[in-house]
DNA sequence: ATTCTCACA
DNA sequence: TGTGAGGA
């Protein structure tokens, strides 16, 4: 059961459960201590502030996550983002495979593949991750291409040059890291 | 104080 | 793929 909504009121006085008061709704401590207390059978819903200080995720993020289709957090009654523990999870396996350069449309469906393993990616999605590699590959040999002919622009020219920074040229620095498709 | 959406690079 | 503005 997760609690949102016409719940709210409570949160304002912090969390009690049994009676003990667990903490404010929105402390950044408060997935700790529900799982201190596993005992219970509901799930607390989580504001977004309170993933972002679990995951090291900014709100923005969560929230751009959301748009990208990669979370789906429940909302309450005034519109409000609630999540719950399961949700903590997949925002680490997101910065994952982000960091791998893979697009979020490419994530959306790695997710999507409820088999669960061990890994952050199913076993059968490795065709799809062998693709990106090749679209990876492809952009790397543009990239090459382009560095080539830029050079071949900027070399000439610089040799007639009066200006001195124009011998500080680094090749290394062509290379800006953006992301594939 | 926190969170929301919209718009932009 | 992200960020900033501006309002409830």
């Amino acid at each position: 059961m997760v609690l949102h909504g016409g719940h709210r009121h409570h949160f304002a006085r912090g969390v009690h459960l049994f009676g003990c008061h667990l903490g404010e709704a929105d402390s950044p401590h408060l997935a700790r201590l529900h799982r201190v207390c596993q005992c219970a059978d509901f799930v607390l819903a989580l504001p977004i502030g309170a993933v972002a200080a679990a995951t090291g995720v900014s709100a923005r993020l969560l929230r751009y996550y959301e748009e990208q289709n990669l979370l789906a957090p429940a909302r309450t009654s005034s519109g409000q983002r609630r999540y719950d523990e399961s949700d903590i999870e997949p925002v680490g396996r997101i910065r994952r495979l982000l960091d791998a350069g893979l697009p979020t449309h490419v994530i959306a469906e790695i997710l999507a593949c409820a088999c669960r393993g061990s890994g952050d990616v199913e076993p059968c999605l490795d065709p799809l991750l062998r693709d990106q590699l090749a679209r990876l590959d492809a952009r790397l040999t543009q990239l090459a291409f382009h560095h080539e002919r830029l050079t071949e622009l900027t070399s000439r020219p610089a040799a007639f040059s009066t200006n001195p920074s124009d011998r500080n040229y680094d090749p290394g620095l062509q290379l800006s890291g953006r992301r594939s498709q």
